[in-house]
DNA sequence: CGCCTTTGACCTGCGC
DNA sequence: GCGCAGGTCAAAGGCG
């Protein structure tokens, strides 16, 4: 007789293979715990090495700025500093302010809050911080792609079409576009540029279709619609500036609705972005958590004029639209992009409408004056400003993980552009470091060996291998590829016989920032402003030759 | 022939 | 309600 194992026996060798496993998995288990717990570690250890990065650059940015404050700056200008942080819309001050700044503005996008949470905010660069409005929160925005990306910012800034004064019937195509869109605010970016050709070369294909002499201005006023595609509700207004004539103002209004053309995507982005923190900015008029004070931001980085303002909960003088005859009718809440010079033609206008304008604007006006252009006619410094701006706008759609990285090459940019900028251009003339906070601490942040290496150091040990290297080989990449000539574009500028655009000169170089590990930021970052190679004589302008503005 | 500009007429909103 | 001004339409003509 055979004795077979006992279904009891049976059932406590199956046990102990069950426990085995389970020691098995336990194991594994802690084995995982560890290697989690350990890689923790090193992400903590790493987290400290980059406060420390960070706040040994604070110190000594504060010093450069203790010591420039004390010799150069102006009460005035502390002020306007201290206006322009207190309001937390736009922070250029590097990383002195950021995060006490953020700290007050409560309606904060998440990169931010997260920011805060680990209270480090590398912001070195031109930190735009945006008021959104409860009711278009921050989309997520995972698959950016060079389309929609510029889409999405517009869209964030409310940008409407058409207007409230016309049918949306007869603008058949864009109708869904349309009531998707709020109406009532409807942001436009205009664009001083000084320029003797009849319109200015963005990279788009416009259409003429109606012009009218407008009240106050012996110019006409040309208007274009867009048609890349036939149902862009994008249009644009283009005038001279009565006061210069050799000013060309161009309006943009609405939203491209379809891929843009390479050309096109540098004015895209820069309108969009500048529209988005127009809108942005405007949207917390009377609900946000800034006091009702004035709204006045003003910064300079080497000749970078960054005013902001919102002369809708002002008192104190504030830059409007230096054409009165565009802004004589602001229903819309305007941002003016200033190319111009920093000659009377444009200060004297901001001037006399500021204290003595002849109209209120129902929304705000938003100037930003880059004015060292006449002088340097090309600077990179605002090339890279404004890319660091649309870089901001794109922050603004991204999360903490992307913010620190991102945010830590604006101001790398801006920096080595200044840098380049110092040495081709020494002549102390042509810059207006004097005038402005952080023109005068670049200055001396650039001046300052020392603090060049502390800061390579740290953006580099923050942005590690992917961001910081991608940004430095890029920006040398630019330098490369422009030849070592910072200007290039003038070889292309009028008075060429068949040049018959202008463009903006930020344009040329938008590249130098931009990098193709981060999808989406290409688009706000813009490719090459070709106006130069691009400029295919008819096609993007038809109405270059005839169109006499 | 297609696409464009020109230009007068028309529509709409706003201020008085 | 009226007039003004801004903005758009659409027919006519030009250009390649």
């Amino acid at each position: 007789m055979e004795s077979r194992p006992s279904p009891e026996s049976e059932s406590r060798s199956s046990s102990s293979a069950k426990k085995d496993q389970l020691d098995d998995q336990l194991g594994s288990t802690k084995a995982e715990m560890d290697e989690v717990m350990e890689e923790n570690q090193r992400l903590k250890m790493y987290l400290d090495g980059i406060l420390k990065d960070y706040r040994t650059l604070q110190m000594q940015y504060r010093d450069v700025m203790q010591q420039e404050a004390t010799t150069k700056l102006s009460p005035h200008h502390h002020d306007l500093m201290e206006a322009a942080a207190d309001d937390g819309l736009i922070d250029l001050s590097l990383a002195m302010s950021s995060i006490d700044k953020k700290r007050k503005t409560p309606k904060m996008n998440d990169d931010i809050e997260i920011l805060d949470d680990n209270k480090q905010g590398l912001s070195l660069g031109l930190d735009c911080k945006f008021d959104l409005p409860e009711k278009s929160p921050i989309k997520p925005s995972p698959t950016l792609t060079p389309e929609n990306s510029i889409e999405e910012v517009k869209e964030e800034a409310g940008e409407t079409w058409p207007p409230k004064g016309v049918k949306n019937a007869r603008d058949a195509g864009g109708e869904d576009e349309i009531s998707q869109q709020n109406p009532t605010k409807r942001a436009r970016v205009s664009v001083r540029v000084r320029c003797d050709t009849p319109t200015m070369n963005d990279g788009c294909q416009w259409r003429k279709y109606g012009q009218k002499i407008s009240k106050g201005n012996p110019c006409p006023r040309a208007y274009y619609r867009c048609t890349v595609a036939p149902s862009c509700p994008v249009r644009k207004q283009v005038q001279r500036c009565a006061e210069d004539m050799t000013i060309l103002i161009t309006t943009y209004e609405g939203t491209h609705n379809h891929p843009l053309p390479m050309s096109a995507t540098a004015m895209a982005s820069t309108t969009s972005a500048a529209a988005s923190m127009l809108m942005s900015g405007s949207s917390t008029s009377g609900t946000g958590p800034s006091t009702p004070s004035t709204t006045t931001t003003a910064s300079n980085l080497h000749g970078l004029n960054f005013y902001l303002s919102d002369n809708s909960r002002t008192t104190k003088p504030t830059f409007y639209l230096p054409n009165p005859s565009i802004s004589s009718s602001p229903s819309y809440p305007t941002i003016t992009l200033d190319l111009t010079s920093s000659s009377s033609s444009s200060s004297s206008h901001l001037n006399r409408l500021g204290s003595g304008g002849g109209f209120a604007p129902r929304y705000s006006t938003t100037n930003l004056n880059f004015s060292s252009l006449e002088s340097n006619p090309l600077p990179n410094s605002y090339n890279n400003a404004m890319l660091t701006y649309g870089q901001q706008s794109f922050n603004r759609n991204q999360n903490a993980a992307n913010s620190l990285s991102f945010g830590s090459q604006p101001y790398e940019t801006l920096y080595q552009s200044y840098l380049q900028k110092s040495i081709s251009n020494p002549n102390p003339n042509q810059q207006h470091l004097g005038a402005d906070t952080i023109a005068a601490a670049t200055k001396a942040i650039t001046s300052d060996p020392s603090f060049q290496t502390v800061l390579a150091a740290a953006l580099t040990s923050i942005i590690g291998g992917s961001g910081g290297t991608a940004a430095a080989n890029n920006h040398n990449a630019a330098e490369k590829s422009s030849g070592g000539d910072a200007f290039p574009i003038l070889s292309s500028f009028p008075p060429t016989s068949n040049a018959t655009k202008c463009a903006p000169s930020f344009m040329n170089k938008s590249s130098s920032s931009s990098s193709s590990q981060q999808p989406g930021l290409s688009t706000l970052l813009s490719p090459p402003f070709p106006f130069s190679s691009s400029n295919k004589s008819k096609s993007n302008s038809p109405a270059d030759n005839r169109d006499h503005v």
